[in-house]
Parts: structure tokens; C-alpha cells; sequence
DNA sequence: CTCCCGATAT
DNA sequence: ATATCAGGAG
């Protein structure tokens, strides 16, 4: 059997583990269209998802139910209401552009293309990513995020330290029909138990296939 | 490579 | 006090 045959098997095992470890595995932020995710995903970058709901699910629903609303009611106002996320500068100045290229481009539509998307200010391949896989049924998306990038590393499923190339390793692992939910039980896994600071592999079901012994003490 | 630049867990 | 939170642009 081939070095990379062997990897491809136990990523098949670790992914059969973990989706039965997280069977309701899923996107944690909060959207009833692809607008509000597309806003949402923007706002999460190095923030908890929890913050960008508890700003953000209210204010779909009262305020901000387009690209005219946001457009409307202008970068001051919604910088002030996204002010507890990081980074609000930048991303209220993306949100606003992206609005107007929404508007002037898309008919106030959401694209579907990974190409499209990611000429979106603000948009890189990760949230791309998240868009077609959670919004448009795109099975075949690799979602690099920190977590998926600190867990696929310790188990040994990649050794790259870019993100791009992370996506290529992981996409010659997995099956494309399998890579969404991948990306998805990956990213549970690394929120509620292979955390970047004190990895509790005395509970982690993936413990005897995982290379990196410093961790477990 | 740096900058962005708030809230929370440890 | 500091590392980290579902990153991306220049």
C-alpha cells in the first residue's frame, strides 16, 4: 500500500469516528438566506460565532433585511452595531462595498461561484467556502479555518502550513461528496475538544490514531 | 511579512 | 498577562 493510500484510509476512519462523535455537525452562525450568512461570515473572523449571533440574528430581523437596509442606514451606524466584533473597521468598510457591488452587479443576489466570490472585498476561499457549502449545496468545499488547520496538522493529514495547500492535501483525502461534512465534524472536534490550548485527548476518540504524542502527555 | 484591534478563557 | 477566537488585504 502507497504512503498516500495509507493516509487516505485513516482520514476515511477519523471522518467515520467523528461523524459519529458530531451527527448534527453543522455551521454555527446564525442565517435564513445567503445574504445574512455572506455578512455574518465576514463579521466572524476572529471572533466566537456566538458574539456575531447575538449581534447580528436581532438586527436581520428588525433592521437589516437587504443590501439597500445596510446601504441605508450607512458605514457610521453599522460600524457602531458591529463595534464588539474584531476588527469592525475593515469589515463595516467590506460589508458596505460589498452591498454596492451586490446591488450594482447582482441584482441584489448572492452569487454562487467561488470565482465570484472571492472578487468580494472582504471574501477569501475559506468564507467562499462556507457560502457554497451551507448556502447553495456544495459538497465538494474544503473549509480551512484555524480549527480545521490545528486539528487536520495534529492528526497528520497535512503538512502545510498554508491554506490553500491544506485545502489541496485534505481534497486528495477525501471524498468530494464527504468533504462538507468533513470540514464541519473537523471543526466540532477542534471547538469542543481538540482546543489550541489544552487538547483533551483523554476523551478524544481519535487519541490512538493521532501522531502527536507531546500532546497527550 | 504586517495590520486590523474587541472579548473571553486560562 | 497573554493566547486565541470558524480571516483577509496590502
Amino acid at each position: 500500500m502507497s504512503e498516500n493510500d495509507k493516509l487516505k484510509k485513516r482520514a476515511a476512519e477519523i471522518l467515520k469516528r467523528l461523524e459519529k462523535e458530531y451527527p448534527a455537525a453543522k455551521c454555527h452562525l446564525e442565517f435564513r438566506n445567503p445574504f445574512e450568512l455572506l455578512v455574518s461570515t465576514i463579521l466572524s473572523a476572529q471572533c466566537t460565532d456566538a458574539r456575531v449571533n447575538m449581534i447580528m440574528t436581532p438586527l436581520y430581523e428588525n433592521k437589516y433585511k437587504s443590501p439597500d437596509d445596510i446601504l441605508a442606514d450607512g458605514l457610521e451606524n453599522f460600524r457602531e452595531n458591529i463595534k464588539s466584533c474584531n476588527f469592525f473597521n475593515n469589515k463595516a468598510k467590506s460589508v458596505l462595498a460589498i452591498c454596492n457591488i451586490l446591488k450594482k452587479d447582482y441584482n441584489g443576489k448572492v452569487p454562487d461561484s467561488l470565482e465570484e466570490l472571492t472578487k468580494l472585498p472582504g471574501i477569501g476561499r475559506k468564507s467562499a467556502n462556507v457560502i457554497l457549502g451551507n448556502c447553495f449545496g456544495k459538497k465538494d468545499v474544503i473549509i480551512v479555518d484555524t480549527h480545521f488547520k490545528r486539528v487536520t496538522g495534529r492528526l497528520g493529514l497535512t503538512d502545510n502550513d498554508e491554506p490553500e495547500k491544506i485545502e489541496a492535501d485534505l481534497k486528495k483525502l477525501i471524498p468530494p461528496a464527504k468533504q462538507y461534512v468533513f470540514s464541519h465534524v473537523i471543526g466540532d472536534h477542534g471547538r469542543y475538544v481538540c482546543g489550541a490550548r489544552k487538547p483533551k485527548c483523554g476523551v478524544c476518540v481519535l487519541n490512538d490514531v493521532c501522531p502527536s504524542d507531546s500532546l497527550k502527555k
